[in-house]
This record gives C-alpha cells, structure tokens and sequence, in this order.
DNA sequence: CATGAATGAGTCTTCATTCAT
DNA sequence: GATGAATGAAGACTCATTCAT
C-alpha cells in the first residue's frame, strides 16, 4: 500500500516531467503553461506544485535528472572499456545517441536550457562539470597511454571536444533528418583525432602555426 | 537636409539598438521591457515600432546588422591574405576578437539569441550560414594548396570548427575572467589543426578509426 | 473511557484553537494558512475540518469561546460585588487585564476579527450584545443607587463606555508598550464618570449641552 | 489642451477612486478585485496600476485623501469659531456628518481598513494622529478657557473622545438606520463633557475614584 | 477518527503594442 | 515623425477544501 503510494508519487512526477518535456520542446519554455503541462501530465495544476518548486525548477529537473541518469550509465560503460581511444568513441557515440533517443529533450537541452538564468550556473558546475571531467580523464588516460599528444591542455581540449559535440547535436536537432549516428561518429571521431592539417605539414613544418 | 534627417534617423534607429545590446545583455531578453529599452535611448516607447516591428525584429536585428558588419569586414581583411592558414588563423581571431570587444554584445548572441524562435531560421540559412560559407571556402583553399587533409569533409569540418569557436566564446562570458586572446588563439588553431593524436598514432595505423 | 476519548477530543480542538490565535494574531486572518494552523496544533490538515466548518467558523469560534468564558467570569465577578460603581471598576479592569492576559487574542479581537463579514452579525447580536447587556444593567443599577444620572440613555452610554474601552484595548495592541493596567483602569473611570466639564461649567449652567 | 489631459488623468483617477470606494464597501477589501474596480470605473486594468501601485495603496490613498480634506475642513472650519465647546461640539459634527454624507467611505474606513496592515503604521502616525492633534488641541484650549477640568489627561481624554465617536460611526454603519445626528451630537457632547456621574456623587465624595 | 495528497477555482499584475494628439 | 497614456490579454501560483485510504 505504501509501495503503491509511492508508486503513485514517482509515476505523477515522471508524467508531469514528460509532459514537461514535450511541452518545452514543442513550444518552447517561455510559450508552454504550466496548465497545458497539467493537462498533459492528467493531474491538477496544483499538483505540478506539489511536485516541483515552479516553472523553472521543472527545466533544471530534467536537466539534472537526464544528465545524472548519463553520467551513470556513461561512467558504468567506460569503466568496462579499456583503451582511452576506445572510451572516446564509446562517449562520443553515447553523446549522440542520448540525445537522439529521445529528440525532445535534445531541443529542450540545446535551445531551451541556453536561455535559463541558472543555465549559467549548472555550466560551470554541477553535472555539466562531471561531464567535463569525464572527458578529461579520458584525455589524460590517453596521454598515459601514448595516443594523445603529450603537452596539451587537456581542460581546453576538452572544451573543443564538447563544442564540437554540442554544435552536432544542435545540428541535429535544427536540421530534423535524421542524422545517422554510424557516419557522424567516425567523422567526428576523425577531425578530434587529426584535426584539419594533411600530415605532410607537420612533417615538412611542424610547428609552423606555433609561436 | 535630407542628410541631415537621414541622420536623425540613423541616429535614433542606433541608440535603441545600442540601448537593445546593452538591456538583452545585462537583463536577459525575457525580463528587458521594451520601455528600458526606450528610456534608455531616450526615446518614447512608441517611437521604438517606428523602426523596428517588435521586441523580437529587435533581437534579430542586432544579430543581422552585426553580422553583417562582421562578415564585411572578415570578407574584405581576408581577401588581402595569402594561404589558408592564414585566413584560418584570421577568422579565429575576429571571431574572438570581435565579439570581444563587445563582451555585452557576445552574451546576446551566445545566451539569449539562442531562445529566439526565430533563430532556427536564422541558424540554417541567412547570414550564419555565409559565415560557414566564409570558412568553408577557406578549408578549400587549404585542401587545394595541400595544407588541409584532402578528402576532408569541408562542410561537416566547418561545423566542427565553429562549434569549438562557439564553445570558446561562451566560456568567456560565463567564466567572465578576461580571456587572454592571444593565449586562446594559438591553443584553438593548435587543436584544430593537429587535434588530439599524438604523431605514432597516425604513422602506425592511420586508420585506425576510419571503418 | 468515554471521558478519556472526550478529552482526546477537546484537546485537539484547543490545541488547534490556540493554533489559530496565535496565527491570527502575528500574520492576521488571511495571511494564515489552515496548514499553518494545523502544523503548530500537531494535526493533519483535514482534521481541522472535523472540528471547524472552515477558516472563518474558526475566527467566529475564537470569538464566541472567550467571548463566552469571559461573560460568565463577569457575571460571576459581579454578583459578589455590591455597588454599581465597583462593580463598573471591575468592568473595566476584566476587559484590559483579560485581554492583556492574552495580548495575542487582543491582536485578534481588535484587527482580525473587525474585517470578518460574519462580524456584523456577531456584533448586533450574540455575545456581544450580551457584554452590552452587561454593562447596561450596572448603569441602571447606578441610576438606582443615585450614583449614576437619572435620565442618561443607558444603553447610549453603554456604547460610550465600550467605545472607550474599545480604543483603549485597540491602543495598547498598536502601542505594543507594556501599559499597565493599574494606571489605566483610573483614567479610564474618571474619564468615564466625570467627563471633561469642570464643575463650575455644571454649576453655573448645567444644561448648556442639552436641548 | 495640456489641460485637458490633465483633467483626463484627475477625472480617471477620481473614478477609480471612486469605484474603489464603492466595490469596498459593498464587498469588502478582499472580495473586491481590481477588475471590478477597473470596470465601474470603465477603464482598462492595467490603467489603475497607472495610478496607483496596487489594491493597497487604493485603500490607503482611500483614507489618505479623505482624511486630508476632512482635516482641511476641520481646521478651516475651527478657526472660524471660539470657545472650546463650540469647536468640540463642531468636531462631533464633522466627524459623524462627514462620514454620513459618504455611508459607503465610512464602511471602507471603520470596517476594511482595520484589516489592512499598514493602518497600524497609519493609526499611530500620519494623519489619524494629526486627527488626534486637534481634538487634543480643542481639550487644552478648553482647559486654559476653565471650562475643562485642569489637571486632565488630554491626550488620554483625546483617546476616549476618539473612541466614541468611533464607536458612534461604527453604529450608524451596522445599525443601518439613519441616525438622526441632530440627536446624536447632544447625547454624546452630554457624555463627553459630564460623563456617568450624578453630581451628588462628586460633591459627596468627589475623589473617591481617584488613587 | 485521522490523514495528507490531490484538487482547481480564483486574481493580481505585467508589459508589448496601439493610436489619438 | 514623435509621443506616452491607455489598453487588455495572458498565466503562474496559492490554498481552502475534499475524500480515498
């Protein structure tokens, strides 16, 4: 009986939560009610309340709740895969396709989250952080092993490595085909490798483009 | 005379957009009242929809009119440079560069532009997308004079460019630190160029992660 | 048992009354909450609505309970007391002390309870009417025994007296200084008994005031 | 023309007054809602926020300006007569007049306005207390003319005074039927000036009440 | 008797936009 | 062109009350 009050608590919030998702990806955050996310959910206005703070916390929510769940199942995953290469293409792939198993949430993150007050504060810390730091271990893991370059900032790479996830996860999103994760992959997986430069320039110059 | 009244009107039309930066910057776009925005100008709330449709042209306006002005200016200074390294070297400078020098105006277009609904219009055609266009022709020429890996897809490595400019200007407004430039930018071309491998990693197998 | 089931009982009615005196008083009748009134008496919301019909039954219970309390005390009281005049003394003194007893019931009685619109109905009527009743019947006494004036509209003055007492309660809840009763109670009564006229304004021409 | 606007804004902001006063006293502070007001006073809604900051400041600018006018008169009207009688006798007039020339205003005042939090901050300062200041001054003045008792508290006698005609208005108001002030005013000027004794007892046994 | 999760009606306030002057 | 007073639609949030357990 508890077990099922309880159950009855999880199962409203995860409804009021999904209802929220759509509804922010549909229509965006500023644009949906709290009502049409109510009606959605099938439960009262007043019981979002009871459930989440107010309109705000609904969006940090499922960010946190969603990034949390990522970080679990990304740090479960990597810790079975040996080699720092193997765990990059595993994060990359894993990064695409999150997001694109559940589109909806890939808008909310991309376009909604962005405008969030407290965007800027989950930036720099919090979960979004972890994420970070997961790449980065990766990156210093692959320095250890010989297969990322010795001497680069692995903090500032793994920035880049993250822009350029974000900016093809937001292409996805923006460009509605659907992308096939199997060609993305390799295609990033290639240009964080080598980067832009034909080898012979680093043979030949190497260090041409630096100071 | 009629200059003259031009000018008034240019006059007027750039102090609410001067007026626009600085409120969506400082305030966010959502809680900046078109009546800061007047006051701020020194114009009367009305006068505002003499020149722009609504709150919303507002936003896509300063994007337009700014990028505009950058793609002229990058256009012409790049068309006075030899080698595409050069022009890549370039164009990662204006972009840090430029939107540093308005550091209000870069929060507009990393934070708050992002939320418009417009700007998934703006984001796949307009003038982003003759910014692409500015650096894909250059990965192009890079290919052509040998310096950029042939068979490189120029369009997807342009996006991938981007994404970690983008990325780099938004940690400088959200760190809010003073970013170095002439630190940032060597670091970027580095990434860019040679990304994450170390040399052995190519010259053993290449292809390792190419299916 | 019965006996013991009926205390359960009354407790939980007092508890929740003194709960809602005390909220009434420091947040005022509408800013209370029934939740807030059900946490400090210890109970579930919805027990509240088994003792009480609703929020404003509880302010009408609170007046009508003292209201009831304090009338038999009265009565009580004042058939020990011979003489109009002591028994008037005493009057005074239970109105300022008891509700100076319980200076948050004051607070209710003085500022909450004005704005109910059951309040009217309870003021023409009820318990109050009685406390009139009351004091009218010590000034008829008065009348009686020579000490209060023949012809005077008892029940006029009846609501002279109480409108001073009255001010003087409301008074001391703004004031929040700690009057003390000794020195009002003598003020209040030669205010009450001589008014403002020097004598020789009655000697000289007693009837000036009067038609 | 600047006029004319001018009147405009006096003309909407007195209606707005005007219906404010109305739908209070009809309804009660809380049952009132701005758009009841906005519509009596056939303006938009958001034009009574142009006037005033919210429903509360409607209430207090309700007391406040009433006050104002009816102490502008009061004193006007003051300084016309001497003798302190005559100028108490004018108060009691004014005082049960005023508010009976505007039965709903006097709901407002000796019903809503308890309510409200601020009358705390406006009972004890402000203009009830400029209010107090010339009932008190009439009391001094009749102290110096010999006709009231040397050695009284005014202040004090300034709060009974009060009290009453208080207490008088909140009867007219309840009891709903027109009291005839003309008999009204004698009986309480009678109480006020002789109170409850009968004189025998004072030349009898004029201290008795008295520590 | 007691609980407290759920309900949903109710409303103040904001602010983009208009238009008479 | 310029003004700024007026408009009125829109919605997040509260909380008294109910009722299934």
């Amino acid at each position: 009986m508890a077990n099922k009050r309880a159950q009855g608590r999880d199962d409203k919030r995860s409804r009021i939560l999904d209802a929220a998702i759509q509804a922010f990806s549909r229509n965006g955050y500023h644009a949906t009610r709290i009502s049409d996310i109510a009606k959605a959910a099938d439960v009262a206005d007043g019981t979002v309340y009871l459930y989440f703070a107010g309109k705000e916390e609904l969006l940090s929510t499922i960010f946190e709740d969603h990034m949390s769940r990522f970080l679990e199942v990304g740090r479960r995953e990597l810790s079975r895969i040996d080699g720092a290469l193997a765990k990059l293409r595993r994060v990359v792939e894993l990064h695409l396709e999150d997001l694109g198993h559940n589109p909806e949430l890939t808008t909310v993150f991309q376009i909604e989250l962005r405008h969030s007050s407290r965007f800027m504060q989950l930036y720099s810390r919090g979960q979004l952080r972890d994420y970070f730091q997961l790449i980065a271990e990766i990156l210093e893991e692959g320095q250890r092993e010989g297969v990322i370059r010795a001497g680069l900032d692995t903090w500032f790479a793994t920035k880049c490595v993250f822009g350029i996830l974000d900016e093809a996860s937001t292409n996805r999103v923006l460009s509605r085909k659907n992308y096939r994760l199997h060609s993305v992959v390799p295609k990033i997986l290639d240009f964080v490798m080598k980067g832009l430069a034909s080898w012979p320039v680093f043979l030949v110059k190497p260090r041409e483009d630096q100071p």
